[in-house]
DNA sequence: TGAGATTATAGATAAGTATCTATACAGACA
DNA sequence: TGTCTGTATAGATACTTATCTATAATCTCA
């Protein structure tokens, strides 16, 4: 479920009136950057991108990161949700990968 | 008071054998990134970028945005406090203005 | 110096969240 | 089917923080 989020700091203008969406578009923007805005989570996104294949599993990063496993799962729903990684089943193991295409939009924010 | 901030995602990376300094990398980081992550200060930066001359004062915001004097104050303190914009007093007035190349770094933390 | 305007700080409160333990869910395999 | 491994979810707790009111600090100007 990846969310839509705007393109451009000055969509975050508010506008004339007290118009709501402006307003919209900063929190929309704010929760992507929340996302990576944590330390544990850039480097869990660290991980991933070192690695082989570009992919991690859970338990991949419990240990080198010294969290317990529900920790994880928690910061790695965090990223999904705003698209920053996807999540494959494949057998028992599930396998993080960078949504690079996402990445690259959320890098785009800060070029407008 | 301007603090480093690495420059590459995989300056977070954890190192082998537990050792803190990815760690720092990535609190560092995260901190720079929480300042952005919050809507109401998107709005302002977007103010910013947006006013004449790229400089606002505290009762510029306050109207617009719909918050008190002390509000404003507060979030152009946690901008202030990781580089993103700088005040200059002139007179009454304290000229909020965008820092052009501590944007270009944040920014290039997604380039990485 | 005193009054008025602008900004900063202090303290309180409510909301959000990172983390943990406990538990449930899902897949592999004997 | 039952067991084992890996992952997700629920609930609790401690910490952070966005916002407010009240007040202090700073500057201008008469």
């Amino acid at each position: 479920m990846v969310k839509r989020i705007p393109l451009q700091l000055l969509d975050c203008l508010p506008k004339t009136g007290a118009e709501p969406l402006a307003r919209d578009s900063a929190e929309n923007m704010a929760q992507a950057l929340k996302a990576v805005a944590d330390p544990t989570r850039l480097q869990i996104l660290a991980m991933i991108a070192a690695s082989e294949n570009q992919e991690s599993c859970v338990c991949d990063l419990t240990d080198p990161l010294n969290l317990t496993q529900p920790t994880i799962s928690h910061h790695l729903k965090k990223l999904a949700e705003v698209g920053l990684i996807e999540g494959e089943r494949r057998g028992t193991w599930v396998w993080y990968s960078l949504n690079k295409e996402r990445w690259g939009q959320i890098a785009n924010l800060f070029n407008g």
